[in-house]
RNA sequence: GCACCACUAGCUCAGUUGGCAGAGCAGCUGACUCUUAAUCAGCGGGUCCGGGGUUCGAAUCCCCGGUGGUGUACCA
């Protein structure tokens, strides 16, 4: 990025674009804003005080029994209306649910009855009534008063078929969760995933921490970061791509269990499973190694999935998972052989693993891939589609685990493993490198493939290897991505269905 | 990055071989005091994503662009 590209004249250019109030000439709101006159000249307040609301709409619906016959208070937005002249029926949704209102002339006194007719779908309103229960058989509030709190001066989409179109629905998310109740339901369920992820990591007595999303250095994993500029110290910084180091750096400060949950941002590709900016929780557990971290990993997968979908068979596009633990176990060369069915152990060097590859038909990159990189296509190509899981796959290549523990009995390998379900990749866990030697020497590798034209190979940072200088216990470290257990878990198709406001273009006008 | 698909009223969608721009919901007017996708009668509402081209004539065919979706590549 050049210097010209962050120049603040850009911030400015953007700012006067969106002073171009777009003035809306739509019939609809023409008519809804005049409302707005005309309530206020006849002194009623379209954007009225909050109300003390007694029940929520499914508690008077759940509670009947009790509450027959008595005063409720209930406040949400009105969702649909049947008038029949000098009556009228109407939806409110709050956000339990929705009940039906019914105004009554007879019940109401003129002036109320006839505002609540000027009342337009969207509006948020406060019922007064007398629960009861009609003919038809629905539990109903017989208005007694109401009041406004907010004029809608925008139609809401189609009540019977909602909001479809996926532009609109990420555009406008808030139109998304007023009229397509589902989508509320999957935040919610993102929520009680996320809250009880948090009650099963501190359950085990880990504490979670905060750690900055600016720095110096994105380093902790392979991507390419989104750079920014801090005006004052005049420097450029990185948005995070990984927790990892600045955890482990707290390991080293002598706390023994940590969990961040936050947003990691990567510079690259947008798909149905990656948006640039994504949720990521990394965990760290000292005297724990990755072993520790496979038995964590399936007691919290099928813990939470147990809590929010009460069973750990989860159903997702039309396939089975049983994320009941144990969860299988095999080394990535084990799954070569038996899946591309090539022996890893006859592979000596560099060479013959092009040559193998080749010979399976895979394309590689470029002739200079070292076995391990090697290794990691063959898998890629070959066995990755079969790990429909939960399973483990373990005992990476180091050249590609550059902050993984190398395997006592074969130093090519490292303690790591990571966790497929649905052929994705849902974790990444080593045994964590605490010799800053060997550690040093990693980074060295990675700045030479840099050099070499890889821009995602692991950023040096000199400042982690000091605090590992100063000692850091066996450790073990996970990490899971959030938004991905998510859609496991709310059968959600695509990332976007569970991320609020996913990146998008600006739209043209 | 590449390929394919979509874009028509506020929303959901039709639109035949290139021949006057359509429906349902929402809205407006009227009727209706237990309806619930309320019903009945009537009415209004369009930059057919944008630009160019072909043609007597383009929502429709061609080219360029925009936004989105899907797939693929990338994501060690």
């Amino acid at each position: 990025m050049s210097q010209d590209d962050r120049n603040p004249v850009d911030i400015n250019e953007q700012t006067e674009q969106h002073e171009h109030e777009l003035i809306d000439t739509n019939e609809e709101i023409m008519r809804r804003r005049n409302k707005v006159t005309e309530l206020r000249d006849r002194g009623i307040e379209p954007f009225g005080a909050h109300v003390k609301r007694t029940h929520f709409s499914t508690d008077i619906i759940d509670h009947f029994e009790t509450l027959e016959d008595t005063e409720v208070t209930a406040v949400g937005r009105l969702m649909t209306i049947r008038g029949h002249g000098k009556a009228t029926f109407a939806h409110v949704a709050d956000s339990a649910g929705q009940i039906q209102v019914y105004a009554k002339l007879d019940v109401m006194n003129e002036e109320q009855y006839n505002l609540f007719l000027t009342l337009d779908i969207g509006d948020i309103i406060a019922v007064t009534g007398r629960a009861f229960r009609t003919k038809r058989g629905e539990i109903t509030i017989e208005i007694r008063h109401f009041k406004m709190q907010s004029k809608a001066l925008r139609p809401l989409p189609e009540k019977w078929h909602g909001l479809k179109d996926v532009n609109l629905r990420y555009r406008q998310r808030y139109l998304d969760l007023i009229v397509n109740p589902d989508v509320r339901k999957t935040f919610e369920t993102r929520t009680r995933i996320v809250s009880g992820v948090r009650r099963f990591l501190d359950g085990r007595n880990f504490i979670e921490v905060e750690t900055p999303t600016l720095g110096p250095v994105a380093s902790g994993g392979h991507a390419r970061p989104f750079t920014t500029h801090h005006n004052t110290l005049d420097m450029d910084l990185y948005l995070r791509i990984a927790l990892e180091l600045n955890l482990k750096r707290l390991i080293v400060g002598g706390f023994d269990r940590v969990y961040e949950i936050g947003h990691c941002f990567r510079n690259e590709g947008i798909d149905t499973r990656h948006n640039p900016e994504f949720t990521m929780i990394e965990i760290y557990q000292a005297q724990a190694d990755y072993e520790d971290m496979m038995e964590l990993v399936e007691s919290m997968f099928s813990t939470v999935a147990q809590e929010v979908l009460g069973t750990m068979v989860v159903e997702y596009q039309g396939k089975t998972f049983d994320l009941t633990p144990p969860w299988t176990r095999i080394t990535m060369t084990d799954a070569i052989k038996k899946y591309a069915n090539l022996d890893w152990a006859t592979i000596t060097d560099d060479r013959s693993a092009v040559q193998a590859a080749k010979a399976l038909g895979i394309k590689l990159k470029d002739e200079q891939m070292t076995k391990g990189m090697v290794l990691d296509a063959v898998f890629s190509e070959l066995v990755e589609p079969h790990l429909q899981g939960p399973l483990f796959l373990t005992d990476y290549p180091v050249e590609i685990s550059p902050l993984a523990k190398k395997r006592e009995d074969n130093p090519e390998l490292t303690y790591r493993f990571e966790a497929f379900i649905n052929g994705w990749e849902f974790g990444n866990a080593f045994t964590e490198l605490n010799d800053p030697i060997d550690q040093r020497e990693r980074f060295e590798q990675q700045a030479s493939e840099k050099a070499q034209g890889n821009d995602e190979a692991l950023a040096y940072d000199e400042d982690f290897i000091t605090a590992l200088e100063f000692g850091m216990p066996p450790t073990g470290g996970l990490g899971i991505g959030i938004d991905r257990l998510v859609m496991l878990l709310t059968n959600a198709p695509s990332i976007r269905d569970v991320i609020f406001f996913p990146v998008m273009r600006p739209q043209a006008d």
